[in-house]
DNA sequence: GTAGATTATAGTAATTTATACAATAACAAA
DNA sequence: TTTGTTATTGTATAAATTACTATAATCTAC
């Protein structure tokens, strides 16, 4: 329940507080992850201001109040503050919400700050530049990037590991592995996609067989890929399909 | 990226904004499931304040930053505004967060309000009363609850309807239906669970076997249930297990 | 006490699904 | 044309699921 009168007891403040100082700061954070160079990859600004001054950190920043007639929607924010940050022009394949991360703790400043935090997809991006207020936006591998190699800013690990299992089992009981892949990619492509991201390998037989019997995963073209750089028979051509769920899951 | 200073150019405004401007009212909600008389039921508590007066919703209120050094933590101020507002004395089998809720309009007043949502299961209660400023509170079963028949305050049947999809989903591969019985049950109590929720019936013996080969899930207590009541063969009695997860879900 | 009803639990056969691996197909390059 | 490579299909086995049967342990009615 909300309410706009704050009469009630405070038993551990003497001060009465008017509803403006129940008012905090709300930013967005997206950790946007790719497959390049066949690695799982997280895309990362290094900061250009404190604080966290030359930390990694996850793109984001203020929902602004300025923009709209009641202020910007979350995720509108989220992608606007991708866009200047990292100067990325293409739209995302994928986009959710992960979580908001509240702490009173985890900004350091003076104004506390809550962050909602997306999980996004995009296909192999050329690589972002930094945009406005980022001094640098790249793609990094994500083991590199939870690893002690990289200072990351405020609760940045924290989001990134819970991103990183939502990816992690999204890929077995949805179709978003396909937004790894570029439009039209092969059923090895694919397979690919979840051998990089559980680091495992899937027999391609079996694979194949579970991808076509899942109805809406992928969708057939009708036509083959070249097979003049890989070599060996040429792989059928296919599209995401419709479905988001799978009905019965892909197993490691 | 989170910054504090907000200098950089605003297209669609003419005024420059002080940090103060952008900051927002940030409230909790929770839906609270049990299953009460067999059927599977929300907390909703009936408002007795503008706006929205008279209306049902779920319990909640905002976060206060007079409560901690800076502020309580979300979900600390979830469970606060529960216990004042419908007089819930112990604590809850399980609270988890479901989304935060922000949409620019998704409260009419003034002061613009976004809502950290949490999904969380009671045992089968006493009948909880309002308090605060909470003229009702009583459990709600959820087709009900989500019907033409109740008006729900705000965007709380969107909530609602996202948080009864959590359930439904978590059931199947998490062991969370065992925060729906008391603390000590039998197997078929369990499988009622599932019955309620996914309004389906289930094999009791396949069940009995899913359930006893899914390690961690229920804990043999050594001892039988009283049969007097129900007739037939007196079931054993179980606890929940130390597993949060199944290794391979329930199916329909 | 016994018969019948009721619920719990164990067992079992048929079916389906998953897995491991072999076989074939379609290309490129030598 | 042969060889190498990858894609795709097939197949035998193992494992899991499902539908159903059998047995166990109690209660109630007589």
């Amino acid at each position: 329940m909300e309410r706009s009168n704050s009469s009630d007891n405070h038993p551990q403040s003497t001060e009465p507080l008017t509803i403006e100082n129940h008012k905090v700061l709300v930013a967005t954070d997206i950790a946007l992850f790719t497959i390049k160079d066949g690695i799982f990859q997280v895309l990362l600004i290094k900061r250009g201001v404190p604080p966290f001054l030359d930390f990694w950190a996850l793109p984001g920043g203020l929902i602004r109040m300025d923009i709209g007639e009641r202020g910007e929607e979350p995720e509108e924010a989220a992608l606007r503050e991708l866009k200047e940050e990292t100067g990325l022009a293409k739209d995302l394949g994928y986009l959710e919400q992960l979580g908001t991360y509240g702490s009173p703790n985890r900004d350091p400043r003076e104004q506390r700050v809550i962050s909602i935090a997306y999980f996004g997809i995009g296909p192999t991006l050329e690589d972002p530049e930094g945009g406005s207020d980022a001094s640098h936006a790249t793609f990094v591998p994500v083991e590199k990037a939870i690893s002690d190699q990289l200072d990351l800013a405020f609760d940045h690990r924290l989001i990134l590991t819970d991103a990183i299992k939502r990816a992690r089992a999204k890929l077995e009981y949805s179709t978003i592995a396909t937004q790894f892949c570029t439009q039209e990619f092969t059923i090895s492509e694919l397979r690919r996609v979840y051998e990089i991201i559980w680091d495992t390998e899937l027999d391609p037989g079996n694979f194949q067989k579970k991808v076509l019997s899942s109805p809406g995963f992928i969708m057939d073209l009708g036509r083959n890929a070249d097979s003049s750089q890989t070599g060996g028979r040429p792989a059928k051509l296919y599209s995401a399909g419709t479905e988001t769920l799978l009905n019965s899951p892909i197993r490691r």
